[in-house]
RNA sequence: GGGCGAUUAGCUCAGUUGGUAGAGCGCAUCGUUUACACCGAUGAUGUCGGCGGUUCGAGCCCGUCAUCGCCCACCA
């Protein structure tokens, strides 16, 4: 017996656990059939889930059940990222906390600690993913780095470098990258924002080294460079300079001289239209410095304070406090010639946002990517790969046709250290192991180990073969790859699919997957992106605790309108909650009615209309779902499915059943019943992608009354219905049934008709087959339409048909019963009131619960009124009989 | 500066090849007929951002403008 009400806590944690002992989630389960697999994009070690993972990750499992349902050999790959800098800072963040750091404990210990925090508190995210109800095969979990640097995970990681630099494509080299100066260690392009910031232009006089009278002015947002200026530019055609140009101008407060050059980065246009240069600290003034062989002088040290390269006065000065004294000392000097406020746009971490990045001039390793982008350009345009929605294939070509050297070191701990080896005279020994370095620079070399690790994001770009094996020739990996599909949102198009996919090209020689799916992303129900300042965060497990993980599944689902923001609250959790009890409700009835499924049921034998007709439609939804499906539009699979459950399973099919339940055709009785079971069975399946746990659960518990269940509902096969027809005959015959009763409800509405009024119905002008459908349907009609006797009228009239109820006259004699109607829900309302447990309150009064606990004066009201209404009945009765209605 | 997306009922959003505008919530009225009040029935509400064009016909195609959002960009 099902309980009143489902209780999805209760639930959840035991099928979980009934799904994974069953090894349902397993890849391998089925050997002869067609695989279908997923990479997870690995959350970061430090995360915890938040609505972004539960959307991607429901999409993945919605995709993953609905797969394995259709036979494929599904392998859903889970794992995390090792995520270097969130994780180094927050092992670091603790160590502080114990008045220590990394540098006291030194790497090797620091290391340990990071292995210990990642055991004992990492990985959180996976757990809150089963809460969600994830199907991923856990015996394959992964993780982007392994505790040696024999373990597979890392010598994936060895040999793509090593094989790099043979080709030539990692190199290493001295230039400006995008310097933290916070965490000192240099970043890639990608990892920088650039935030409008209010600032100030100042505009500096220049003093000519001959004529220290005459001054040429430069503009700059960053007075403090000018500290390591070495030169300044002009356009060569520019008139107002071209006399000036190889002469040299006295840097004021550094007292160097330095050249004025002709070059056309110089733009007439802006400012004064000369320039000042600072190759050590700005990129296009570093490219124009190589052209004219100017010194890149660097004034900052790597924590972002002015070095001895500088003036005396303003060493060790952070960069922020040097910019105020020099400007303060160039007011002193009457060197400012003006001040203008400006918005411009500053280099930022992206993920702090606050950490104002500085181009330092360092020595770093570059992976030349433009052969690999080449690759993965080439697999789009081809069509090997493609993006869902298309537009965002566009936003990722027009990123690789453009791309520029990808910095890949960075100077942290945590992270796959770089396999480069230096003797002593800085020669460069690059291989997988020590030893193999040490054979390349022979025995009685000294070898020192390149200290720096890797991007986070070199080893997330492996990601899709060597969580199966590679570098080994390993049968999951022949297997499993290429993978089918990867669901992911359009932030991480550059930092990890593109990486993918020149990686996956170069070393597989495949796309690493054929679909690119890019989900929506979450926003709170007002619009605005979740974050943790604005403290809109909605935590997913919260409306978990709260409605169920099936509930905030289906949520997510049917509003994931591809390429658009996702808007999701607590109400919308709710309605879907409340779309579970529907289902579940549905179920007791069923159960309540001994609809159970028949083994060999047979969908076209059905002799009844109305069973004819639930079929088709069914099959007409699962066929829609799965096409949605194939196509990635779940919000029109979720969609379809709950119109269908609702709207037809719930509020006509089982109204239309009930006259045949109750009545006496003993053989449209069996007939009916295990119709209605057959298709809530097949409803369960079409559902269970969806909303896994509330379906296996109906499932096992039908299962108990009627033919036992050999497997669980997750190893079900997905309904084939290509067999059945749609019905089309059945369809426009049940849709005039309806549309005829809601014509009587509509008319029944309007007149103020009370609802126990039962009214006699005419039917002019019906056509052959309406009458003939009247009789056939007259019991459900006359239940639904709430009516006394539902006939055709005999003389038929031309034209449409046309339905006259009571008659105009109608309305009016009923005038006193609505007032009662009123007065009683006024009543019960009270009643209400006055006891909040009082959920339902028989108004006919043979209700114990209610005597019991409602007030007495309520009761006695009722009586009282009760008595009128039925006077009034009998009146009301009386009148339609007199009411002409021909 | 370049590119992309959005603009549809009070709110949040669907609307796949152009063919009489949809859903949920909210609102109004009614309701206890043994699955469900986390429910049922009925109803009201839209110059589909503005303007122009193509078409027999445009929410959908084209042009243009406006507002909002996102991405990219060397930010003197």
């Amino acid at each position: 017996m099902l309980e009143k009400t489902y209780t999805p806590k209760d639930a959840e944690e035991r099928l979980y656990q009934a799904w994974e002992a069953s090894g349902a989630f397993r890849a391998g389960n089925k050997p002869d059939a067609k695989p279908f697999t997923i990479v997870i994009p690995p959350p970061n070690v430090t995360g915890a889930l938040h609505m972004g993972h539960a959307l991607n990750n429901t999409v993945q499992d919605i995709l993953a059940r609905f797969e394995r349902m259709r036979g494929r050999d599904v392998l859903w790959q889970p794992g995390m990222d090792h995520a270097g800098i969130s994780t180094q800072i927050v092992v670091e963040r603790q160590l502080a906390e114990r008045q220590t750091s990394r540098q006291k404990l030194g790497r090797e210990e620091f290391l340990k600690r990071v292995w210990e925090w990642k055991d004992e508190s990492g990985g959180t995210i996976l757990r809150q993913l089963k809460r969600l109800g994830a199907s991923c095969d856990w015996s394959r979990d992964r993780f982007t780095m392994g505790k040696t640097e024999t373990d597979q995970m890392s010598r994936a990681v060895l040999k793509v470098f090593v094989e790099l630099y043979a080709q030539g494509l990692m190199y290493k080299d001295t230039r400006l990258v995008n310097w933290d100066p916070s965490l000192q260690t240099a970043v890639s392009d990608l990892e920088v924002e650039n935030i409008e910031i209010k600032g100030n232009l100042w505009h500096i006089k220049y003093p000519l080294a001959d004529h220290p009278d005459q001054f040429i002015i430069v503009a700059t947002t960053r007075p403090e460079t000018m500290l390591g200026d070495t030169a300044v530019a002009v356009h060569p055609d520019d008139e107002r300079y071209r006399a000036l140009v190889g002469k040299k101008v006295r840097l004021p407060l550094s007292d160097r001289l330095i050249p004025i050059v002709a070059d056309e980065y110089a733009n007439p246009e802006k400012g004064s239209g000369a320039v000042k240069i600072t190759p050590g600290h700005d990129f296009n003034d570093y490219e124009v410095g190589r052209r004219h062989k100017l010194e890149a002088l660097n004034i900052l040290t790597l924590d972002g304070k002015i070095n001895d390269k500088a003036p005396a006065a303003y060493r060790g000065l952070d960069r922020f406090a040097a910019r105020k004294r020099v400007v303060a000392d160039l007011e002193a000097l009457g060197l400012i010639e003006k001040v203008e406020p400006v918005t411009h746009a500053v280099p930022h971490d992206e993920k702090t946002k606050t950490v104002v990045l500085e181009p330092m001039l360092t020595e770093q390793w570059y992976l030349n990517v433009k052969p690999l982008a080449q690759k993965a350009l080439a697999a789009v345009r081809d069509g090997r790969t493609k993006f869902v929605p298309e537009r965002f294939a566009d936003e990722y070509k027009r990123w690789l046709d453009d791309i520029r050297p990808w910095c890949v070191s960075r100077q942290l701990w945590w992270g796959h250290q770089i396999p480069a080896w230096y003797d002593d005279k800085g020669k460069i020994y690059v291989a997988e192991t020590e030893a193999a370095a040490q054979a390349q620079a022979g025995s009685g070399v000294k070898l020192t180990r390149d200290p720096d690790v890797l991007d986070t994001w070199f080893s997330s770009g492996l990601w899709p073969f060597s969580t199966l094996g590679w570098p080994d020739a390993t049968p999951e990996l022949q297997r499993y790859y290429p993978t089918d599909v990867l669901v992911t949102m359009f932030d991480i198009i550059f930092f990890w699919v593109a990486r993918m996919m020149m990686f996956g090209l170069h070393f597989t020689k495949d796309a690493p997957f054929h679909t690119v799916y890019i989900h929506p992303r979450v926003v709170d129900d007002k619009g605005q992106k979740m974050s943790k300042t604005r403290g809109n965060v909605i935590d997913p497990l919260t409306l978990i605790d709260e409605f169920g993980a099936d509930a905030l599944r289906f949520a997510l689902a049917i509003a994931a309108a591809a390429g658009k923001d996702l808007r999701i609250g607590r109400g919308r959790v709710e309605i879907y909650r409340n779309f579970c009890t529907k289902l579940w409700n549905a179920a007791r009835f069923c159960e309540m009615n001994g609809c159970v499924r028949v083994e060999g049921f047979d969908t076209s034998k059905l002799a009844s209309t109305v069973n004819r007709w639930i079929v088709g439609e069914l099959a007409c939804t699962r066929n829609e779902l799965t096409a949605a499906l194939e196509a990635y539009r779940f919000n029109d699979a979720a969609g379809g499915l709950y119109e269908f459950v609702w709207n037809v399973y719930c509020d006509w099919y089982l109204e239309f059943i009930k006259p045949v339940l109750n009545g006496g055709d003993e053989a449209l009785k069996a007939e009916t019943r295990a119709t209605a079971a057959w298709v809530f069975d097949e409803t369960l399946k079409l559902m269970h992608p969806f909303t896994p746990f509330i379906t296996e659960e109906l499932w096992c518990v039908t299962g108990e009354q009627g033919p036992q269940r050999k497997t669980m509902l997750i190893s079900a096969s997905w309904p084939d219905h290509s067999a059945i027809a749609r019905d089309e005959a059945a369809a426009s015959e049940m849709n005039w049934v309806k549309s005829l009763i809601s014509e009587v409800r509509s008319v029944r509405a309007e007149m103020n008709v009370p609802p126990a009024a039962k009214l006699p119905l005419q039917l002019k002008g019906a056509s052959g087959a309406q009458v003939e459908w009247l009789g056939r349907h007259n019991e459900l009609i006359l239940r639904l339409g709430r009516l006394e006797t539902a006939v055709a009228a005999s003389e038929l009239a031309k034209g449409s048909a046309q339905i006259v109820v009571g008659g105009a006259t109608a309305g009016l004699a009923l005038a006193g019963a609505i007032d009662f109607a009123k007065e009683r829900t006024r009543l019960s309302k009270d009643a209400q009131k006055a006891d909040g447990e009082i959920r339902r309150i028989d108004l006919k009064l043979g209700n114990a619960e209610f005597v019991a606990k409602a007030p007495a004066e309520v009761v006695e009201e009722l009586r009282e009124k009760r008595a009128e209404y039925e006077a009034m009945r009998a009146k009301i009765a009386e009148a339609l009989k007199r009411l002409d209605v021909s």
